[in-house]
DNA sequence: AATACAAATCAATTTTTTTTGATATATTGA
DNA sequence: TCAATATATCAAAAAAAATTGATTTGTATT
């Protein structure tokens, strides 16, 4: 997968975090798989609110789903993630930051 | 602190994240402080538009500035980045996921 | 095949975010 | 003090994202 593939991903993954909603569903995915029914319940969001929100979550591939019956189970994909916890990381890699060599003119 | 505070700035630095300007000013702090005029030139921007950038990167304190004359040097805030990083490790902490109980009915 | 239910998709609307150009504020140096 | 420069702010316009209600798709059950 190439550079700017991977910089997108991240960038999606971001996006995908920035929501109060999305948060709300992968805070529930961390103890648990679940339906979509059941996170309808749980977060008391419109069905058509909700998928729109997993579609998103799915795109960023933050979550992955099984299908069983006539039910979807969305879970965490913790590879995802990481990947992003990676990416912060870099952030520290060389620790101190160089100070601007003054900007005269 | 509180928790849902620092839910919030959480919230608002994956936002903050999840814009290709803004991971692009961050990328080029991450080797050293700039001032205003020196992103601008750099990443091509108007300065209106990177001023606008800008302030959403220091209202989630991902930057810190320092001004030194007319000048204003922008520099990350490691904190915040750790921060974030350690938002998302706390996913990993418990490893796996529990696979759902069926949810028949 | 017909019904029931889970979930995804769609078009229309609303809300939020971003961009733009103009203007304001603040600092420096003549 | 006046002119020049750096940066922030503002209001209007444009673009993108989210919400809504209705419809569709797919699976299971009878």
């Amino acid at each position: 997968m190439s550079l700017t593939q991977d910089l997108t991903l991240i960038l999606q993954g971001f996006k995908a975090l920035g929501d109060p909603i999305r948060l709300e569903i992968l805070e529930r995915l961390r103890v648990q798989e679940l339906c979509v029914c059941e996170l309808c319940d749980v977060l008391d969001l419109k069905q058509s609110k909700l998928s729109f929100h997993l579609k998103i979550l799915k795109e960023s591939e933050l979550v992955l789903t099984r299908q069983e019956g006539r039910w979807i189970y969305y879970r965490l994909n913790l590879a995802q993630f990481i990947a992003l916890e990676a990416y912060l990381a870099e952030y520290r890699r060389f620790g101190e930051i160089l100070p601007a060599r003054p900007c005269a003119d």
